[in-house]
DNA sequence: ATAGGGTCTCCCCTAACTGGAAAGTCAAAT
DNA sequence: ATTTGACTTTCCAGTTAGGGGAGACCCTAT
């Protein structure tokens, strides 16, 4: 099929499609002409990276799991190593975000939010505080 | 004082102050020779500007919040808004990546990560399963 | 006079695409 | 036979927020 056709069948646009191929990501054969055509197996490669990366995998990342992904002999350590690489780095993402909710969240509530200018917001972010 | 100091002084990075004065974050006066000159007032623009970004808040709202700090007749209901979208925004993103570390937890609290080829986590993407 | 350190502009690089322009391909309708 | 229209191609530029480095310029100290 040609690219449109796979690009609906894997959810992903159609310029998507083309910068994996770019990058050799998921690498379609050519027509004559000179048009990517994708068989089942691109498909199924162009699906799985749309799942990896929806997952939050970066692309060198997700380059790495369809190599595995393709291994027979593949062990399933060296996959379950990458996703806790992604789940630590979730886990280092979430404590920072928790930490600037708990201090935005405070002074959103310490903020009158009227029509006066002092504002504990602009206090915490000056340097003469 | 020269860009060098001013860097250091607001603990940022000299290429950060270069690229700030770029982008008419905080402007500074040339010298006869075109060295960028600053005083103490963009000083405590470039250590706003550096407390907000750690925030998180994006550049286009440092450049918000900047001019409601040198507005004596701003309004802290203005900053608020500013604030709490920002907020709103680190709300979705803690909601996503709670959803996401649930199932990737999941994954590879069942994956048996040994030498053996089946993987929970690759059942996941791969389209077939 | 020269050595050094600081500064200048300019350009390329990052991640992972997205948008657009100009040109080529293909099937169907005229 | 031609012309439309949809689809595809490559290439170029832009996005965020800077980082790295080259080659040239400025200023001070020796």
């Amino acid at each position: 099929m040609q690219i449109g056709e796979a690009a609906k069948a894997a959810d992903l646009p159609v310029k998507t499609v083309r910068y994996y191929a770019d990058i050799g990501l998921v690498t379609p054969v050519r027509s004559a002409s000179g048009y990517r055509q994708y068989g089942p197996a691109e498909l199924a490669k162009l699906i799985f990276a749309r799942r990896a990366r929806a997952f939050g995998f970066s692309i060198e990342e997700v380059r790495e799991l369809l190599s595995l992904y393709e291994d027979r002999n593949r062990s399933s350590a060296d996959v379950k190593e990458i996703a806790q690489r992604r789940l630590e780095e979730i886990e280092r993402r979430m404590a920072e975000l928790t930490a600037l909710r708990a201090e935005l969240t405070h002074l959103v509530d310490t903020c009158r939010g009227d029509h006066r200018p002092d504002c504990p917001i602009l206090s915490r972010l000056a340097p003469e505080a």
